[in-house]
Parts: C-alpha cells; structure tokens; sequence
DNA sequence: CATGAATGAGAATTCATTCAT
DNA sequence: AATGAATGAATTCTCATTCAT
C-alpha cells in the first residue's frame, strides 16, 4: 500500500524529517540532523528510505494520496459549482491545517529540481491537472477549448488557499501574533469561497 | 543604491546564483557550481558577497527595490480601487516576467529558515505589510480593525499572482506546452484582475 | 574433510562468494552484496563463516585441498620429467578450467595483505614449494644447493599456467572473441607444456 | 601530457596510494589512509584526482606510459627475434624492478572490475596486443593465421617475468630469505630468456 | 582584483556485525 | 537454523572558506 509505513522507526525519521523540511527546506536539512531529532541511528535512513531523497519520494507520495483523497470526499458530480468550490476549499484547508508540515514541504518542493523525486512529481502534477478540469468543469467549461484557463485558474487556486500558510510564519514572527484557531480558518475559508465566487469587494459587500 | 552591483564579475556571480537558486533552490545549490557556471573562481564568491548566504541578502535586497518600485509606480492614492489592483496585478507581472528567476528565489526561499538572511527577510516584509494596507485601503478597510481580513488578502494576492510561475515549469514538463508570450500574459493578467474584482465566474460571464 | 561444506545455505554463501571475488576482489564485494546475490539473510555469513574474512579462508582452503590431489594424482615418482610436467600442466589446466573463479581468487589474492587469513596463506605456500621441489627434483636439481632456482622456476610455471586466465576477461572483451572450448585447451596445454620443454621457438618448429 | 603530475601534494598521494595499493589492494585501501600516510588532508584525494578511483586511472596511464617507452626502447626491427626476447625480457624486469609497487598495483588490478577504471584498462590492452605481435612477429607468425597462438604466447611471457614478483613477498615471508641483488636479477632475466628459447631443461643443459 | 591550491568540517552512504525473535 | 531490524564505525566525497601568491 502506498504510503503505508509498518516500522516504529520508520514512522519516527518520516515525521521528524517532515517537520525539519516544512521548517528549513530539503536542502538545508542533514541526515544526521534528522537522524538526531528522530533519535535513531543515521544508518537507519538509508536501511529505512534507501536515502535522503527516499524521504522526500515518500513525504509526495503520501501527500498526493491524502489530497486525492479529500478531493473525491468534498468534489461531487451531484453538486453545483459553488458546493463544490466551497467544499474543496473547506477539505483543502482542513488537510493543510492537519498536516501542515507535510503540505508546506510538498508545496515549497514544487519548483525544486531534485533529479531522483521529479519522475513522481510530474505524474502527481498530471493526475492532479485532470481532478482541476473534474472541479472546474462544473462551471460549464470545454476541457479541449479551454485548457489555458483551467490551468490558470487551477493553480490559482491552490495558491490562493496556500496564501495563509506560507505567509503563516512570517505574521508569527511580526509583532501582530493573532490566533489561529477554528474561529479564524472558518473566517479564511469563507473569505476564500467568497473572493473565488464574486470578487475580492464581494468579500465585504457580503459582511456589511 | 540598494543593488547597486558595480564589479562586472560580481555581477555575474549574481546572476548565475539567481538562475540557479530559482531552479534547484538555495540549499542544494554549491558555491563551486555557481562559480563554475559563472566561469570565475569560487573564492571570488567569499570576496564579493562574504559567503554564500551573501548572495541571498543581496537578491533579497535586489528584489525588495524592485518590487517598491513597482508598487509607488502601479498604486497611486488618486486612483479608484479596481484601478489600483488592475495597474498593481499588472505591475507585479510584469516584474515577475521581467526578473523572474529573482522573482523565484524570493518566492521559494519565503518559508526557508536561513539564520544569516532572517533579520533582512523579518524588516521587508513588514515594509510589506504596510503596501498591503495602502492598496487595500482604498476599498475602505480600517485598518486597526480589519488588520485580519488585509493581512488575510494581501498574502491571497500576491499568491494568486505568482500562481502561474510556481506552476509555470510544471506546465512546461506535461504534454500540453503552451506559449507563454505578451498575448498570454494580457490574458492572465486581466484574468487575475477579474478574479479579484468578480469572482471565478465572473470571468466567463464577462467573456460570454 | 578440508573444505567440505554441509549446510546447502552455507555452501550458496560459498559459491556466490567465490564468484563475486573472481570479479571484482575481496576488497570491493561487501557481505551484503553476497548475501543478496545468494538470497540469504546478511547474518548467515557471520554465523557460518564468523565473518566475510571467514569466507576467504574457507576458499584459501578448498583451493589448496583440490591443488594437492590434482599435484598427486598427476606427479608420480615412476614418471619421467617430461612426463610429469605435461601432466601437471594439464592436471592444472583441468583445474583451473573446473575450479575457474576458485582458481582465480586465490590467484588473484596472493599478493593480498588480508591480516585474519595471512596465517594459512603462509602455511599452504610453504607446502607449495615442497610440491615444486618434488617435481622439478626429477631434473636431477639438488634441493639444497639450486634451491633458487627451483624458487624460480616454481612460479614460472604457476604464472605460465595462469596466463590464460588472467588475461582471458580481457581477451573477452576484445573484438577477437576465441572459443575457448577442450580443442583450445588442448592446445594451450600442449603449448606450454612445449615452451616449457623447448622453449618458445620450439613450438614452431614442432607444428611446422 | 600523460601521466604528467606537476604538484607536490598530488605526487605524494599518488605515491603513497601505489605503495598502499600494491600491498593490500585497491578495495582494501581506503583514501583516508592514503592521505593519513601521505600527511595531507582527505579532500586533497577528491580535489586532485576527482576520487579514489581517479588515482587508479592515473596508475594505469602511468604503467603503460612506462611499458611503451621500455617496450620501444627494447624491441627493433633490426635485431633479431633472441635479441629481442633478451632485451625485451630485461627492459621488462628493470622495469619491474624500478618501479615495483606501479607495476604489482597494475598486474594485481589486471583481473578487477573497477567500472571507472575499465575503459582505460581496455584502451591500453588492445594495444598491448599490437606489441606482443610486433615482438613475436619477428619469429615468422602470420599475425592474421596465428593470432590464437600470438594471444597465448603474450601473457606467457607476461606472466613468465612477473612470476618471481608475485611470489616476491610470500618468499619474503617464508624463512627462506634469499637477497634479490643486481646479481640475482641477471640470472632470473637469463632464466627466464633461457626457458623462452629453449625450455626449462635447456637451462640446465647450458648450465653444466 | 583575481586565482587556485589547500583545509577541515560535514555531507550521505555503506560497512560488517550483532541480537532479539 | 534463520531472519531482518538495528547499530556505530568507517566509507568516499563535497562543502564553504581561507590564504599565499
């Protein structure tokens, strides 16, 4: 099963090395770094992963399925286009709130050239264009005639919902430190719904 | 002049360390392949910007200017809102167009902890954040009060904006392998516009 | 019995060994490597042959075991000297041809300063030139006044023996690729056996 | 030019790696250790020959830049097919002797498969080839009918000459310690000539 | 200004072996 | 008898930097 992992140990430098990566990038992250934090022996990464990049192939792997699987739960051909566009910004924010390290490794590796991760990128990124044009196609769109918009508006998308979260860390470093707790991503969620739906003043004619 | 780079080998040494940073990101990219790519010697690295993490406050600052630039030439306080983000998405396009591999960088190295670059990142984005409120002001938003709502939206836009270049290489990789030219780029960047004012349906009702 | 292998595992272990060595020598197989080639657990070498120097002694064993039943089935005091040296060159030749990746690690691994089996190396050489005198005494040498020149000529003939072999892969490689089947090495055996007895020019004059 | 080595640093290494190499083998020496008994630092290996492997190369380019010269020096079309297997014989033992631990390193490396290394390995041969029949050309061999037994004859001789250096040290270790002077090496090169022309027994035949 | 040899710390990985099962 | 997870030492190699020239 993919991203199925049986082994204490294994489990342990998967998590620890996504968190080191959500924080610090692939790059700048050692084995031996991961290996201390998991307190496991560094050998265990290469016997565990076959590698450093091992991590990274599993961290997209098991990424890629909980997206999918979210995708199929919120996105449904019984529904209108804005239930859906609603709901899969809900399942979106709610798998990035769950795991948020791993989404944050998986979305600042995205234009990294890693030679032995990319084969799996580009497969996740083409499967992942084909749920884009299932969501957006509810809008009446015609795949073959408008496969430019939908591959802007798809990415758009992903990178509106992503927005909070990447600046995430720098507002926490900033003297304003606001609470983000349930209240505050039910608030973003909508935010997100209601500028995709009418508008960035949509936003505030809808509160007023 | 911030950026400002005068000695013809220090500019190059830039350059290539722009290009590569934005394809294989900072830490996996070495001071030897940079100054092999850039044809001079590696110590003239250490000489000119005093360590690699020299060459990331300088196109932190670089792109910082730039992007001030942008925004005191696009938002002017006598224009109308819809106005302001128009000219302010089609500013932060084109700049993105015109130095995009600085423009990357900047953008993926955002969440990356670099101790020796974090004081610089912490001050621009404040300076940022008051951008943001400036643009944002002018749809009526108090700012003392709807300090989340802007900072919610500031981050939204300058994602969705640079949502087609973080895309951009996977794109270029899959099967469908668009011309990305002046024409294109009107119609994102309207696209964009639209978004922000309408709504994603809003696009199409206006194209229909 | 010297080198008798019972458990099937152990002997897989031994084989596989052998093979390994013959190509790529002691120093640059690892017990892993083995281990998989053999489709048994890393631990069985530790447990049967106490470690990989453990194998090594059991193939420096084995060896010697079949060079002495070869040497006195083919060297009887009743022969001639001719006699006995073509029938030690072909007895040789047999084993090497039957005991090829055998013949070859302990060939190869002469000159190997391997510390844990140096003890048995030195054992086996010295029975070796006992093996040498016995055949070349026929000549009517005197062990202890021309013991130099029987240390010569001992290797000589091993070293002519194995020139075949040794340069046999790199023949292989080569766009002369011979057929190296029993008409070949009845010939190669007569041949040495000639120049041995004539020397080089008298292989000629015999075909002619 | 080949085999040329201009610095300091780089000639101590590789000193050093053929001095360790010839006693233990390539894969049993590790670059630490040459660069511990050559007193420079690891990195100096990698810096100076792009690795371990890289010294190998050097070896083997070294070796048969040595072997042409002597090979060159020794065998004329002007003398005769017993003059050059004389002095062809002495060059070769000279140059065994003058340069030993070069010479054992490539003779004990000849059967090893070192992937980084092969393709030089097989350069070098084919060329060798086309020397062995240069040599045994003048005993009236057609090289395209007697190639079979041109191919023998070559590492015969080879293997003839060396022999006495591949037992060397195993000699070295028995109690017998015989001293291998300029003396002695005269009358293993008019051995090892004697046997080429006329066999082992014509040795003795001359001899009384 | 510019070089490139040199460094030592650190990178990832592989090693042979052990040990609980 | 056999496994395979686990280890820690040792492997080769790369790193950013320094320094004499």
């Amino acid at each position: 099963m993919v991203g199925k992992i049986s082994c204490e140990i294994k489990q342990r430098i998967f998590d620890t090395a996504v968190k080191l990566f959500a924080r610090k990038s692939y790059g700048l992250v050692g084995v031996r770094e991961i290996a201390a934090e998991a307190s496991v022996s560094t050998s265990m990464i290469s016997y565990h992963f076959g590698g450093k990049a091992g991590i990274m192939r599993a961290i997209i792997e098991k990424y890629f399925g909980l997206f999918k699987t979210m995708f199929n739960d919120a996105v449904k051909d019984e529904n209108s286009f804005e239930e859906n566009v609603r709901r899969f910004i809900h399942g979106f924010v709610s798998l990035i709130r769950t795991e948020r390290d791993l989404s944050m490794v998986w979305h600042s590796e995205l234009n990294n050239e890693i030679p032995e991760v990319s084969d799996i990128k580009y497969r996740h990124q083409l499967e992942m264009g084909v749920d884009a044009n299932k969501l957006l196609g509810k809008i009446g769109l015609d795949f073959t005639r408008d496969i430019e918009t939908i591959n802007i508006i798809g990415p758009i998308l992903i990178q509106m919902i992503y927005s909070h979260f990447i600046t995430g860390r720098m507002l926490e470093q900033n003297n304003t430190r606001p609470e983000f707790d349930d209240e505050f991503y039910n608030r973003y969620t909508a935010l997100l719904a209601d500028i995709c739906l009418k508008g960035i003043r949509g936003v505030f004619t809808m509160d007023e």
